[in-house]
DNA sequence: GGCAATTGGCACCAAATGGGTGCTAATTGG
DNA sequence: CCAATTAGCACCCATTTGGTGCCAATTGCC
């Protein structure tokens, strides 16, 4: 299914809370009040990005979370693969995993697994190419994702120079 | 998850095989007996596919499937909208099916909706400008794929004239 | 007319996945 | 020493998904 897990959501949201309080040290309890949201579940997210480099954390009475680098070093792909894995269209190219049962029955005639690593390529240019800071730049369309993911080296959206 | 489903997998394995056999009435047998597939739930996904208008099919005994239009005129867009429901990215957008328990309760003051959003129509975008011909082209980079979604209008993939 | 092959429709079951919670340890400021 | 916080792990329940059973309806062919 195409589809983020809940996991995810309450990552970025939780993450644009840390990218508007860069600075600061921001506990799981400042989230949890600013947003509905289950708090066990959220601190689980915040677990994750913390084991993949994305926030950084204090422990102890005055802890808390902030970001690892500035709001436009973070992109959406990495933040998706803490929390929910790499997106792999099909499951016969889940590389990292434990793919240790054998191959797919299908693959040695398969005609849609090459398609569809190209297109699987073609989503994560796009993610890789979005950042947090662009993500919460509502000036930005749909189009100009997609031409960002066109020329990913280049300059990922959030990156441009300050004005 | 970021994942097609199995029905989706073998509803596009079936589609590329109906697309090299044009001309033709095709039984789900033929397809199952040239993958290595469980022929029911096959059955389902050509069923599903029928349904959506993307297949048109013949009762009887030498009975079976084919395109309902050319390769060049089906996206992926709408067999995964067919098969799968059409990608919401979070469960919140999920405007077409009965939502009716209310909405969400961070949808007030949700920091992320309205970027997902456009993210969203990115994909969508994506999905929608690759036709069942495009995926079978080997020659085509992720590259040209999203050149191809970011003018959906102009000349979708697949579709340039013969030369 | 009857038979065999096929699609169409529905209900159902088992396994996997995801959302959420309980509990406890480790750290640290006051 | 205490309270607040992050860290880790195990577990349960609801939903989704993959797959199957069964039978009706259609149609070519003998």
């Amino acid at each position: 299914m195409l589809q983020l897990t809940k996991r995810t959501e309450y990552g970025l949201i939780a993450l644009l809370h840390l990218a508007n309080s860069e600075g600061r040290v921001v506990p799981v309890r400042e989230i949890g009040e600013r947003f509905p949201l289950p708090k066990r579940v959220l601190a689980e997210s915040l677990k994750d990005l913390g084991r993949a480099g994305i926030v950084e954390s204090q422990r102890g009475a005055a802890g808390g979370y902030w970001l690892a680098r500035g709001a436009g070093q973070i992109t959406l792909g990495e933040v998706i693969s803490a929390l929910e894995g790499a997106p792999t269209l099909t499951s016969c190219q889940d590389l990292g995993a434990s793919n240790a049962r054998g191959q797919c029955e299908v693959q040695p005639v398969c005609p849609i697994r090459s398609p569809l690593t190209r297109l699987r390529q073609g989503i994560w240019a796009l993610l890789e190419g979005t950042t947090l800071r662009s993500l919460a730049n509502p000036s930005l369309t749909p189009a100009d994702l997609l031409a960002a993911a066109g020329s990913p080296l280049s300059s990922p959206l959030g990156d441009q120079p300050a004005a």
